[in-house]
DNA sequence: ATGAAAGCGCTAACAT
DNA sequence: ATGTTAGCGCTTTCAT
């Protein structure tokens, strides 16, 4: 491997002004840069990274803490993971994968040996551990996700309480009575995860603001479980008209259960989901749904903390806006004759 | 952060005394190595992972070059990613991201910037464009699955053909004389999937030696697909009675699909499938089943990286063995009284 | 069994 | 606009 004092040698010049050259830090004669671009591609230079760390106190890589709970939907967390890896090189970094249950310890670890320059933190809890840990450890960080407090940590999200109220105004707007929240895995709620917990809480004030009926429900992601949860629904409510998925690997179960129970959707019932667009998609009918936008999030992610490397304050919250998409399953509510007859 | 000078001033020693006490790589009486290990535990040091990596060509950093391409199935790539990481903690290595679109230029720039020692390759074709670079860049590397010529390279994954045989055989020793292969999406074969092609080939090849009736197919992973396809297939062969399934997400789909065409799993179908032993024992019926040992074959393959990081020369090529297990989906081939009627 | 000292390859003052 | 030089924090000879 060539180093910077061959590149220096071959162009003819100080090793210092190739380096000045690579990293555009001062300014250099035309002749000069290209001589040593010249030299620079004749050789085949790359800098060594671990030198430049050394001396630059730049790793130039972030970590990116990928939690793999119980409960979790995998492949909307390797949308987040890719976006963050894409948009990271982007930026001239690169990614170390670190697992959750390593926890706090694997950041206070690459912090300490100064291994990432920063951190990702995904999947939140409202009272998460890592947050105090963050606020303390002197490693800029982003959130994707809000934790209860958070104060002096700079995080995004979907803003799920709105993704839930959009939900219940598309379907009280249709005449929608009695609708049901068919929300993630309980072991989600238990952990307090945040957005499970924002959108039951949007789904809440929603319902109350129209003065409607609200059922909620976690619903763990088997056959059987969905059957079962979406039977105990109707029997608590029979003339459950509506209801808002936010569980993306039960959608398919929950429109098989649903036309094995008779209901159609949407003339029976109105189906909303919060899900990737291309799950909604992916559906018959085609969900209505409020799409998890998450390449856009992991991107502007990794901006926020590149603008923290630089000394910027970027804004300590970002919610970025749910837009809800209206698709084939939802519709006006049906006239109940059910009610007369049940 | 304490340097290894605080270190060695607070202990009384010399630098290289407190190096040596860390790695281990020479003798160290033993107050000595108390009175350093003390003063460590005293100052909270961490090495410098740059400093570290600079002086001795090692960054203790692995790659992990997981792909993100059409039809695989994200939960699967995952487990194996965990295990890499998991495994790698255990021999004191970090997991570098590296996404499959950066490709060959990817591989090739950590590699020449030192900023891993070597690399994980999933997800492998049988004529995948990165094996001759592999073998150019005297980067060690494990490829999680087989291309075609593997020569000079070392390489792990699961018996595939080994797997569809024992599927083959299972419902051949039942009775069924006529069993189809419902496979991965089609992009996986165009791509020339090591893992898909090799079940293919050992799905062949038993069904030949048994002197019974095979019917391959791909299938895509949506609903409509699942019905569709099993429909052709049916219609191709109206006495089938067993399928064997290497598609995880259609699984779900399938059960569903042959309920409403009124199959009855055994009874009038046995299914096989090739998967994760939790998928399997998710559905209803539990599915007979060849398990993909993800967490088995990630730790091997760091294990295998590993060794080869410390000068050995690990064998070549290690197939895992497939093991299958009966469940509720598989049994005795039902007698035809649908030939005579159809 | 331990110390001293020379780098590893780069960046960033500090020159001029 | 460019060169000189002093580290960055560690590992590893080379000594003793």
């Amino acid at each position: 491997m060539a180093t910077i004092g061959d590149v220096a040698r071959h162009a003819g010049v100080a090793a210092s002004t190739v380096s000045y050259v690579l990293s555009g830090k001062r300014s250099i004669s035309p002749e000069t840069r290209q001589r040593v671009q010249a030299s620079v591609d004749a050789l085949g230079y790359r800098p060594n990274a671990s030198a430049r760390a050394l001396a630059s106190h730049r790793s130039n890589v972030l970590a990116l803490v990928i939690p793999l709970r119980a409960g979790m939907h995998v492949p909307v967390m390797m949308q987040f993971a890719t976006a963050v890896v894409t948009s990271a090189r982007r930026y001239d970094h690169d990614v170390l994968l670190l697992t959750a249950d390593e926890g706090a310890t694997g950041l206070e670890r690459v912090q300490q040996s100064a291994l990432v320059d920063a951190v990702v933190v995904m999947d939140i809890e409202l009272h998460d551990e890592r947050v105090p840990l963050l606020r303390a450890l002197d490693l800029p960080s982003i959130l994707i996700g809000f934790p209860l407090d958070a104060e002096g940590l700079t995080c995004i999200d979907l803003d799920f309480v709105r993704a839930a109220e959009l939900c219940v105004d598309h379907l009280a707007g249709l005449g929608h009575q009695r609708i049901g929240l068919l929300g993630t895995p309980s072991a989600v709620y238990e952990r307090q995860t945040g957005f499970a917990h924002r959108t039951r809480e949007g789904f809440r004030a929603a319902v109350a603001r129209h003065g409607i009926h609200g059922l909620e429900t976690p619903c763990e992601p088997a056959h059987e479980a969905v059957m079962a949860t979406v039977e105990q629904l109707l029997r608590e409510e029979p003339e459950l008209t509506g209801l808002v998925v936010q569980n993306e690997p039960i959608i398919g179960p929950l429109l098989d259960v649903l036309r094995s129970l008779g209901r159609r959707v949407p003339e029976d019932m109105s189906v909303l989901a919060i899900c990737a667009d291309d799950v909604a998609e992916g559906q018959r009918p085609r969900l209505s749904s409020v799409a998890i936008p998450a390449e856009e999030i992991g991107q502007q992610a990794v901006e926020l903390l590149i603008s923290k490397l630089d000394g910027l304050a970027p804004p300590a919250g970002t919610l970025v806006p749910a837009v809800l998409t209206a698709r084939a399953s939802s519709g006006p509510a049906p006239q109940l004759d059910r009610s007369t007859t049940a």
